[in-house]
DNA sequence: TTTAAAAAAGACCGATTGGTTTATTTTTAG
DNA sequence: CTAAAAATAAACCAATCGGTCTTTTTTAAA
């Protein structure tokens, strides 16, 4: 009976932990085995005993990036009792994000989506599944809301949710391009009032 | 007296065109030479005549198809008088932006922002050039918008400014990622309403 | 039409790419 | 403690990378 973790896993997930943060910085075709390498310290063969091909490291540095964020924001939303708590929570984890990122090089999310969208569809498919989750989460909560007599009736949910997943990357995008969190800051800011808007 | 353009000035324009694509779709790293080649047709000695590196080919090319999305946007915004004729022009604009994108591969804008900001200074240099031509000109038509008593004088062009870009990258990337455009007219719509909602 | 100059082709370069194979070391269970 | 198994190192592979150089072709002016 297995009780604690092999040697195997472990560095498995060693290697895809260093390469999660390479990924997102250099993106899939700009990071080489080499880099991967030169990060975990392990040799070619090291690395292949666990991974058959990049494309297969990749996806898993993805699950594993993309992974933290939807735990960070769980945890995130956890602690508040009521809609309107929960989703100023977010925009004060979002307020962070830009200044210290969970992981290296900003939102995997965003990252892998601009890059496999039109090259990889297996990337592309993980990236969709995790916008599904986001989505679902932010549904859910304006859903609770609106049954809970907090927002008003006519809010839709699902509206919601698109934009504020939109904006967010927008402004991280924006924000990531010019170095500075102000352009964030200002999504952030609009969002705050469209959920007041929300509010009975 | 130069009249027509030479060979080599249109030549070059040739590569830049071909290039902006393959750029925009497979980024600056997944891009190789050998992709730039079949692409226009000539061999490396023809392109290295016109450029010295790969990286000059990709900032003509991120300068071409940006120049594009700007001189478009200009002329969607030309024929209209007042500020909410503008904006709201853009937002048709953008409506078939992702069914048919004047670059294939999406926003170029969004594209080598995501993969240039945290490897590439130039081509991120040059992002932030186009961002803050985008921005001016949105804070230039709500700016102009106030003085004509068209919208309230309390609308803050600089932040409606960077939500309207932010927002729109932020729907580009989700659609895309999808597949639907959806996603981004649902950000449109909101948009809309934000600019109804600037109106005296 | 000739000719000098410009442009492009194509061979070539060393380095690096992702990936494999074999030998060696390390781990782990009996 | 030991032997089987697992993990890693290191040499190796063909293919491709970005880039250079020389030769040939094309262009355009005289």
């Amino acid at each position: 009976m297995e009780v604690t973790t092999g040697k195997a896993e472990r560095t498995r997930q060693y290697i895809i932990e260093q390469a999660a943060h390479l990924f997102n910085q250099k993106g899939y075709a700009g990071t080489s085995l080499q880099d991967i390498m030169a990060a975990t310290g392990l040799t070619k063969g090291g690395i292949y005993g666990h991974f058959e091909s990049k494309e297969e490291i990749a996806i898993a540095a993805f699950d594993y990036a993309s992974g933290i964020i939807l735990q960070l924001l769980s945890q995130t939303i956890g602690p508040h009792a009521t809609s309107s708590a929960k989703l100023e929570a977010l925009l004060e984890f979002y307020k962070k994000y830009i200044i210290s990122p969970p992981v290296t090089g900003g939102c995997p999310v965003l990252n892998t989506s601009v890059e496999a969208d039109d090259t990889n569809p297996l990337l592309r498919a993980s990236v969709v599944k995790v916008l599904n989750k986001m989505h679902r989460s932010l549904e859910h909560i304006v859903q609770q809301g609106i049954q809970h007599g907090e927002f008003k009736p006519t809010t839709n949910p699902e509206q919601f949710a698109i934009l504020f997943v939109s904006m967010i990357e927008g402004g991280v995008m924006v924000s990531k391009a010019y170095g500075k969190p102000h352009y964030l800051h200002t999504v952030l800011r609009q969002l705050h009032q469209m959920i007041q808007e929300m509010k009975l």
